[in-house]
DNA sequence: TGTACAGCTTACCCTAAGGGTAAAGTCAAC
DNA sequence: GTTGACTTTACCCTTAGGGTAAGCTGTACA
């Protein structure tokens, strides 16, 4: 039997952790005196607690291991394998996050040695006012957690695709997004994709056209917010109100630009005169 | 003026983040209302904000931020370039770290695949008895942080070898590294950096022969935990005990090994029977 | 056997960046 | 005048432990 000490000089773990996992139950001492308390590690022990290391270093949370350990009593490989591909996944998608902020810093970095102040894009955005003409939309409104946008987009545009192609419709613009929730919410945002078309079919609805201050997104959807936010200021400042829900428009497919400069969004905010 | 509901919505912000944004410093409302501690904003801090997002999207943290904004207001925009030139770097690194990880779960998850359990590497690790000589060494000593680790090699090795190529001295070995600190410890570690040489000239010591336990590791360093724990616990079972501070000896230069599975590092705890 | 010191125990507070909730005050619209 | 939306402060919660203090225990040494 092993003091907590030496047990934690063998594994180069702190006693303090040993300690602490104990109480969320990752791993007992295996015994435990019970006149002064003192923790004792079984030597058997080192081999769970140097996977919970390499868990760990998998960025596994402490919780996450907990569970796996609990597979692991029951043998099931397959599980503990299951349970390495999903966080094998998520790395990949915290590595390919880090890759694109890398990319941007770079494009910051590259104007800010030009003598561009970082922020100064926000000074180009331009907004217009301009008049609607009222659509026949083909729609589906669903709440859309702010982790799901990217795959939600393709699966709601397709299914209206589909739809338009079975039915042999005829499309009379570009794919748009309507956002009706006021707020932003990261938890769920009612969101409904639509697309013009001309015949009145189940399943559309008219979009009402009128005034709108409209603003154009050139290249990729990371200055998305800004363009909301420069809208938003530029309604107040001039005196507008919004009055509907704002919308965007994909003028260029996002699955056929060949890069993100070419990518083209409209943004509408539908207003009236306070 | 915006309250700050309106302001929240306008940089997709939630109030709480900016009533803790102003607990730290971070930015101020404009104005705040005597009687009613209201908290207004100005359509002007909406750049400001923004540029606090974009920087939190670099993986600034708040405190950081602040260092920023501050820089900001004596508009010394180089300083700021080489914040974000510093960030970036930290966030290559942490890109690498996660490609490491990747390649090591992938191996992992391969050999589960073929049934292989992932800790019974561990079960392999062989340690054999052995008599080592004494030696004469040429040492540098030095206290380094785990951080440091991988600097520290290079630095202190370099030092070593640029001395024997200075005083014509003879090699008697591969480099070897000696843990003296007994316990792990993040902060800071007893390390001390030697080549074995024929000449006992000043800055070398005499490094005892003895009774120790040894075992080879083939690979990369990361299993290198497990061969300590390893040896541990063989110490312990066979009721032999550390009598000195255990070290490793590097078979393989690290810098010419083709590859990490090159690798040869021996351990090697001086011991005697208990 | 006494004593010093290393090791062990629990208990309490701290981290970063806010989220959640409650109780109470305030504003604007009807 | 009332209702509902908005705002305020205050308190507790999150991860994975680190730091410290006060007190108890084990062991090595004289």
């Amino acid at each position: 039997m092993l003091s907590i000490g030496e047990f934690s000089k063998i594994c180069e773990v702190s006693t303090k952790t040993l300690r602490y996992y104990e109480e969320i139950g990752l791993i007992h001492p295996d015994e435990i005196n019970p006149e002064n308390g003192y923790r004792y590690y079984s030597i058997k022990q080192l081999k769970k607690m140097l996977f919970i290391n390499r868990l760990k270093s998998y960025h596994f949370s402490l919780e996450e291991i907990k569970a796996v350990l609990e597979l692991e009593e029951d043998q099931s490989e397959e599980k503990l394998c299951s349970a390495l591909h999903r966080k094998r996944r998520e790395i990949q998608e915290k590595l390919h996050a880090l890759e694109y902020t890398l990319n941007q810093m770079s494009n910051d970095i590259l104007s800010l040695e030009k003598g561009i102040p970082m922020m100064s894009y926000l000074d180009k955005i331009e907004v217009q006012l301009v008049e609607t003409q009222p659509r026949n939309i083909l729609y589906m409104r669903e709440m859309l957690s702010s982790d799901d946008y990217a795959a939600g987009y393709g699966k709601y545009f397709g299914r209206l695709y589909e739809k338009i192609a079975k039915e042999k419709l005829t499309m009379l613009g570009t794919p748009m997004t309507i956002y009706h929730s006021a707020e932003y919410n990261p938890a769920g945002n009612d969101t409904e994709f639509a697309i013009p078309i001309k015949e009145p079919v189940k399943g559309t609805r008219d979009l009402p056209g009128g005034l709108c201050a409209k603003s154009v997104l050139k290249g990729s959807y990371s200055e998305l917010t800004s363009v909301y936010a420069k809208l938003r200021e530029w309604v107040e400042n001039e005196g507008y109100a919004l009055v509907k829900s704002p919308y965007e428009v994909y003028v260029t497919d996002p699955n056929q630009a060949a890069g993100p400069e070419e990518m083209e969004t409209e943004v509408y905010f539908p207003i009236k005169k306070k």
